[in-house]
Formats: structure tokens, sequence, C-alpha cells
DNA sequence: GACCGGATTGGC
DNA sequence: CCAATCCGGTCC
């Protein structure tokens, strides 16, 4: 399948989050390649959005990236334990970007199982989280600012989204009434998507 | 240099 | 409900 052109993610987050639903996440690491469609997403509008990392223009050591022309993968860790994965969007200055929030794993889970750890569990519980599908996915802050249009970690084209969701994103209530815009995208009837949400 | 709190998760 | 765990951001 088509691996995602520079293009696709120089576009408004909106539109990259809801169109990134059902392609397919891949991240080909030394410990082998993991890979699974995502199924649920977030967008961060930049400097308007009050739950960004960039908002009101921030621009720090962390939120560096997202002011390069979008197609770059922002890894943060955050509660000092768990990475999120984020695909910048938006041209050059425009810090917008994806958080990916939710997979279906389609590949090497064996190896998810495995980094893990503790007894197996169901697929669905494998990378229904952000935190939970960095995990899997061997992601971690070494990955900060790698170019999806690369060979290392890509998206690339996958099912098509029959039916999509929207609802307020999860976990931004410090955003004032940025809290309640329903900027989080997710497939319809998944068994994959995030638990915590309310749906 | 100190302090604060988080785009989460799993256990009680 | 709440602790875990630590880095980035902010302010002094």
């Amino acid at each position: 399948m088509q691996v995602l052109p520079r293009s696709f993610y120089l576009r408004d987050a909106l539109e990259v989050a809801r169109d990134l639903l059902g392609c397919e996440l891949v991240h080909d690491s030394p410990e082998g390649l993991t890979a699974g469609f995502i199924v649920e997403t977030e967008a961060y509008r930049g400097v308007d959005d009050a739950a960004s990392h960039a908002y009101r223009g921030a621009r720090t050591g962390r939120t560096a990236v997202m002011y390069l022309s979008g197609g770059r993968a922002y890894v943060y860790l955050i509660y000092g334990m768990y990475y999120c994965l984020n695909i910048t969007a938006g041209p050059e200055e425009v810090p917008h970007c994806v958080l990916i929030r939710a997979l279906e794993p389609s590949q090497g889970l064996e190896l998810m199982q495995m980094r893990n750890g503790t007894k197996p569990v169901k697929a669905t519980a494998l990378a229904n989280g952000p935190g939970k599908l960095c995990r899997a996915m061997g992601i971690d802050g070494s990955l900060y600012g790698v170019d999806m249009c690369d060979d290392r970690l890509f998206v690339r084209e996958g099912r098509r989204a029959e039916a999509v969701s929207v609802s307020p994103r999860v976990g931004v209530d410090y955003a004032g009434a940025a809290k309640a815009f329903p900027w989080r995208f997710y497939l319809e009837g998944s068994q994959y998507v995030s638990k915590r949400p309310n749906r």
C-alpha cells in the first residue's frame, strides 16, 4: 500500500485526523516490525487551541518540531511513564498535530505482547490508548522529530473508514471552552478504541 | 534552582 | 478513587 506523502500532512489537523482513520501505522524497529490500523485520533490545532502544547504560539524545546512542515513524529512523555505519539500537520510555522489514540493491531502482535510484558491480553486491549499503543509499538522519545515520510516510522493507506464518529477530546478539562470541541475522531463500533471516554 | 502538574494507566 | 513517576515549563 501507498505510504502517505508529505502533502497529506500539510493540511489542517482536523482533516488529517479524520483522514488518518483506517490507515495503517507502521514501525520498523530493530526488534521487529509492528503495525496497526488507526481507529482513534484527536486534532490539536496550534496557537488558537487552548488544549495544544503550542497554544498562544508556545515555542519550546518540546514543541519545536510542530513548527516544521507537517509529517513528523511529535513524541512526548506524559506522567513520567507513558509516551504519546502525535503526527505534526500543517505547513511550516503552523503548529498543528494529531494525537494517535488507538490502533487495531495488524502485524507483530507477538512482539507487542512481549513489549507490554506480563501475561498476554486480548488484541483489543493491546493498543487501545495513546500510552499503550506507544508501548506496544516500541515508540519512545528517541523517535522525536522522525520524518513520517521516511521508512522507519510511517503511515500507509489501509482500509476505508466506513463510519466516523466524533466527540470532545479526552483529558483536556484544563482547556476552557476548547474542552468541548468535537475534535476526537474514531471508527464507529470499533472494539479497539480507548476505554475511558464516554461513548 | 525550585516547584507544579500532566493529551495516562491500572489497581484498589 | 488514586498513586505512579519524571520531565518540561514557568517563575523566582
